[in-house]
RNA sequence: GGGCGUGUAGCACAGCUGGAUAAUGCACCGGCCUCCUAAGCCGGAGAUCGCGGGUUCGAAUCCUGCCACGCCCGCCA
């Protein structure tokens, strides 16, 4: 609690200097309390127990009793080498009321973060989704933050997969797609409008004639071919393969807007072939003193040389001379410096060689290197994912499943509501929650999507969250019509500390923690532990509520009313910071 | 074989830059709707923190060995 610790930081180093401590010890030592009834910040004391030669119990003691009264102090508490202390709960009321919990802290960034960048050769399935859901969060939440943001997708619009999309595309028929995939799931009828599902049929078909076909040489030459003319920069086939993937992209977008999920900017890979960066960048590799020569031309750095460990000779030059998808990535990369001054890439677990890779190289030519953040991969109860198998669970029948059983749970709770607002909130209530069942976990750990975990609308889910808000929303709207809007114009003051419930109490010490939680969150990249805080603040937020009535017997208590706003605006920020839809009635 | 990551109640998951009784949800047991939305609230039970060793006043947290699982080790993307 940051608010607190900035009060009385100088107080406690002032008594830890008169014991004859090195004051310049205590900022660090002295940190939350992980015991949370004991205080709100607590100093373990016995890392200075050999240098005074006093037991810790002691010198807690010692220190509780040279520490001066404060106002943001409700009490300062010696327990088992521990010294505590414990925020007034007025004193931390009236600091919220007048805003002065909002971190200032400079360091506000323009950050580009790029996610998702899937290739655009069909529909979303849930694996593929945790990059766009865990990349978006991290946008939202800085800009929560207050960072300027620009959130990029790189578009690989070369390279043999568009390659084979586009073949197929040019020189299969329906017929053919259909009988070859014949033993296979059908496409579900459902989607027969969206590109991403249609068009990933005939690259899947394709992708069997590569394998099985009479003819399959012949057609890994023509791929083969386009391959070769795209890395060349080859603006017809380039065209074409825009034709064959754009719309599939297209719908892919259309699934991910879904989600709350949107991008400033496209990027496509063929833009630093065309523009001759790749071939300035390949240069400039060739003479760096780590580079080295195969027997047929290709070209490679030696990273062992750096540091890296295992293999150590990283290809960015083939034989025959083109770039790799790597080189083009260094290239990407050092654009993307130019365009701000903090980089964050969401990729998958297996990214992590390529991203040392491209780190170390970055390095080599001067640059920094971006941060990442890593994603395990999430397979499904039977198993990994596999598209092939048909063991595959697509976003847009999770999505569409989610706003089902929304409608389900909203007949039986709101029969009152028509059929249109009805749908809206399944929707915003389904979308949210299968959004925060991925962004709880943390992104390097596996996961095993669960359509009852992803379907949960209870306790430690989205809806849980939402509905606190919308218990605040219906008091402000309760309230507005009983005193009007200009209710709150005043300052209102905060009663005394032993006139506060429990639960205000809780909601309060909670309000003051977010910023602290919020600036740690964007810092290490870990939006799974905002979501924690956003569960424990409409946790706070419901106990508020049962203890403290703010409209009894038609009259309105400003002060739980002030409180009550302040946690209303603070679940609604923070609910658009993790992409969770602010209804104001469900 | 080498590199990286993960292992915490029946299940899922937090805590990991060392500190107090290991947090939360589901499931389980008990209580609360003449009162601002019960998708809620209150209480209970449930954990050899993968296993062994080490460092420390103190280890889920740091070091080390082992085991299990995941990912990677292409002149693919």
């Amino acid at each position: 609690m940051d608010l607190l610790k900035n009060e009385i930081l100088p107080l406690v180093e002032q008594a830890a200097e008169s014991m004859g401590l090195d004051a310049g010890l205590i900022a660090r030592v002295l940190q939350p309390a992980r015991e949370l009834d004991q205080g709100d910040l607590s100093l373990p004391c016995f890392p200075f127990a050999k240098t005074l030669g006093m037991a810790p119990a002691a010198i807690a003691e010692q220190l509780a009793a040279s520490i001066p009264a404060h106002p943001s102090l409700e009490s300062i508490n010696a327990v088992n080498g521990y010294l505590n202390f414990r925020a007034s709960p007025a004193w931390l009321a009236q600091q919220l009321l007048e805003g002065r919990h909002r971190s200032t802290s400079n360091t506000r960034r323009e950050v580009l973060i790029e996610h998702t960048s899937a290739n655009p050769n069909g529909p979303f399935h849930v694996g593929r989704a945790r990059n766009a859901i865990l990349g978006d969060t991290l946008v939202r939440l800085h800009r929560l933050w207050g960072d300027t943001v620009t959130a990029e997708y790189y578009v690989d619009d070369m390279g043999k997969q568009v390659a084979v999309l586009a073949w197929a595309l040019e020189n299969m028929t329906t017929e053919e797609v259909e009988t070859l995939l014949a033993d296979r799931e059908a496409a579900n009828p459902q989607w027969s409008n969206k590109a991403d599902h249609q068009r990933v049929r005939w690259y899947q078909a394709a992708q069997l004639r590569r394998k099985d076909d009479p003819s399959a040489e012949d057609i890994e030459k023509a791929i083969g071919t386009l391959v070769h003319a795209s890395e060349h920069g080859d603006e017809a086939v380039l065209r074409s393969f825009e034709n064959a993937y754009q719309p599939v992209l297209d719908g892919m977008l259309e699934t991910l807007g879904r989600l709350g999920i949107h991008f400033d900017r496209f990027t496509k890979e063929s833009l630093f072939v065309i523009n001759g960066d790749v071939a300035k960048l390949m240069e400039e590799l060739g003479g760096l003193e780590i580079n080295g020569v195969a027997e047929n031309g290709a070209q490679y750095l030696d990273l062992g040389q750096r540091g890296l460990k295992g293999k150590t000779e990283f290809f960015y030059r083939r034989g025959d001379g083109s770039s790799l998808y790597a080189t083009r990535d260094i290239a990407y990369h050092r654009w993307k410096w130019t365009q701000c001054n903090e980089l964050i890439n969401v990729l998958g677990e297996d990214h992590k060689l390529q991203a040392q890779q491209v780190g170390l190289t970055l390095e080599e030519l001067g640059e920094r290197r971006p941060e990442v953040m890593f994603y395990s991969f999430i397979k499904l109860p039977e198993g990994k994912m596999s598209t092939r198998r048909g063991n595959v669970v697509f976003m847009d029948d999770l999505l569409e499943e989610a706003q089902a059983h929304a409608i389900e749970v909203l007949k039986e709770r709101r029969p009152d509501l028509d059929n249109a607002s009805m749908k809206t909130i399944a929707e915003a209530v389904g979308t949210s929650a299968v959004r925060f069942n991925i962004i709880s976990v943390s992104p390097e750990k596996g996961f095993t999507f669960r359509w009852e975990d992803a379907l949960s609308f209870e306790a430690g889910s989205a809806p849980f969250i939402m509905y606190s808000h919308t218990r605040a929303c219906s008091i402000q709207s309760k309230v507005e019509a009983l005193v009007g809007k200009e209710f709150l114009s005043d300052a209102v003051a905060a009663p005394a500390s032993d006139a506060m419930p429990e639960g205000l109490i809780q909601l309060l010490r909670t309000l003051a923690v977010h910023d602290d939680r919020l600036e740690k969150v964007v810092r290490e990249h870990r939006p799974n532990l905002f979501a924690e805080y956003m569960l424990h603040l409409a946790t706070a937020y419901n106990s508020f509520y049962r203890d403290c009535y703010i409209i009894e017997d038609g009259e309105v208590n400003p002060f739980y009313y002030a409180v009550s706003e302040l946690a209303r605006a603070t679940l609604r920020a923070g609910m658009e910071g993790l992409g969770v839809v602010s209804l104001t009635t469900m």
